[in-house]
DNA sequence: TCATACTATTGATCTGAATCAATGCAATCC
DNA sequence: GGATTGCATTGATTCAGATCAATAGTATGA
């Protein structure tokens, strides 16, 4: 097992969370400030730079994070080492701490890919003091039925696609939520190496290396940087992704 | 594409759905028998015999699926045809049906694996109009997070363990919810295909088969008839299914 | 009870991705 | 700016599971 948990967050409580300032904060549009100043302690803030890991055991099953910006990876580790992440968390995302379990299955971590930003929310003080909640809880229920969808589509592809076309959806994805056009294509960072890719992808980084060689040669991406991604055509990555032969 | 969407299963409208007597149903609970009848066809309820499917698009995002009795089994296809079993839901369980999509990704069914009675519930306006909502809304929350997890550990199945850890994990998993001790060890009726349990787990009929013969001729199973199972030591099963070499 | 039609099992072979083993790059630190 | 170090890439080989092809069971209905 992984002992390398050194580099714990520090984290530092505040009320209200100076971090939900943004527009887009759910807590923040379904309470107002009043609601959230109601309720000292709710939400707490956590900054972290790139690599530093956070063991997400033991929160109470109340729990939510939600990244407020950078990258926040969430990692699943079996008793005998093996790895699968489970998601890449970007600005505005939540997620739910897993409740704890019985011997044999795996632990939670949460790693910065990028230096990032993250609250941490306990939700039930505010359903019990603050106004509005109502609200929250409704906003929550989305987010999560949300989140159960992007699992289900993520199964399948785990499931019933090639490796090829797993990477593709996965540089795909990560390009619509965290890449921006430029006038050479579509340009997306990946600041996580290839061995997180492929514990996301259930695959080696082997086999990441050698098919983002093949999307090179075809022409289907260039690659400046091992870290630069330039896309020219979405449309004919999204074919790959989808099964085109 | 799958064109055997034939048998529709056949919707009846019922308020308050009279399915919903028993003491675990969350609605039930939640809202009591005033609170169901304050709101006239926010449940309806729907009997299915074997093998009826039921295609999923087109309910509005409020919706929740509930399974009363029997087995339930959510399926997702590609238009090239390629399947995913996201789960097999049983007694209590419940299952949103995916928001809908742009082309290129897949569309979700469900079909009763045994006979099977469900009800199909519109939380919008229950939440709206009866009392105790906000307990409602808070279980369903709950059932929605409990679903984000039981999502990430059958990611972890695909991703990371082999198919005999993957089939030793599904047969467990169904043996805890479906089961029943005997004299003889634990009893478990294997209702669906092999097929379908292929789907579910990523895999090849075949290979399902072949590990099944594995499995009883180390014992670890006895296999009387195909849909039959008997498992005379959970806890050998498990170490299988946790990574035990 | 027997025929029919699926479904499961087994066998032979193939193949995509893993594994093992160098080699090539890029960022970081003196 | 040049070594150092950790990744990424490429190559050779292996192997788990898929695929193709029969054969054997099981359930259903006459």
């Amino acid at each position: 097992m992984d002992s390398a948990v050194s580099a714990q967050m520090n984290q530092t409580p505040a009320s209200p969370c100076s971090g939900c300032e943004e527009l887009t904060c759910p807590i923040r549009q379904a309470l107002g400030n009043a609601g959230l100043t109601a309720c000292p302690g709710a939400v707490s803030r956590i900054s972290a730079r790139a690599g530093e890991k956070l063991d997400a055991t033991g929160f109470a099953p109340d729990t939510v994070f939600r990244v407020v910006n950078g990258m926040l990876m969430q990692e699943h580790v079996s008793d005998d080492g093996r790895r699968h992440v489970a998601a890449f968390k970007t600005s505005g995302d939540l997620s739910w701490p897993l409740p704890s379990r019985e011997a044999g299955e795996f632990r939670e971590f949460y790693e910065a890919v990028n230096p990032t930003e993250l609250c941490i929310i306990s939700i039930d003080p505010i359903s019990r003091c603050a106004p509005g909640a109502d609200t929250l809880l409704k906003t929550l229920y989305t987010a999560a039925r949300i989140e159960v969808s992007r699992a289900q589509e993520q199964m399948f592809l785990l499931a019933r696609s090639s490796a090829t076309e797993r990477l593709a959806g996965f540089l795909l994805d990560l390009a619509k939520r965290t890449g921006h056009g430029t006038k050479r294509g579509f340009e997306l960072k990946l600041s996580m190496r290839r061995e997180r890719i492929a514990d996301h992808l259930g695959m080696q980084p082997e086999t990441i290396s050698r098919i983002m060689t093949q999307f090179k040669k075809s022409g289907i991406i260039r690659l400046p940087r091992p870290s630069l991604v330039i896309i020219p055509d979405l449309k004919a990555l999204s074919n790959i992704a989808f099964g085109a032969p």
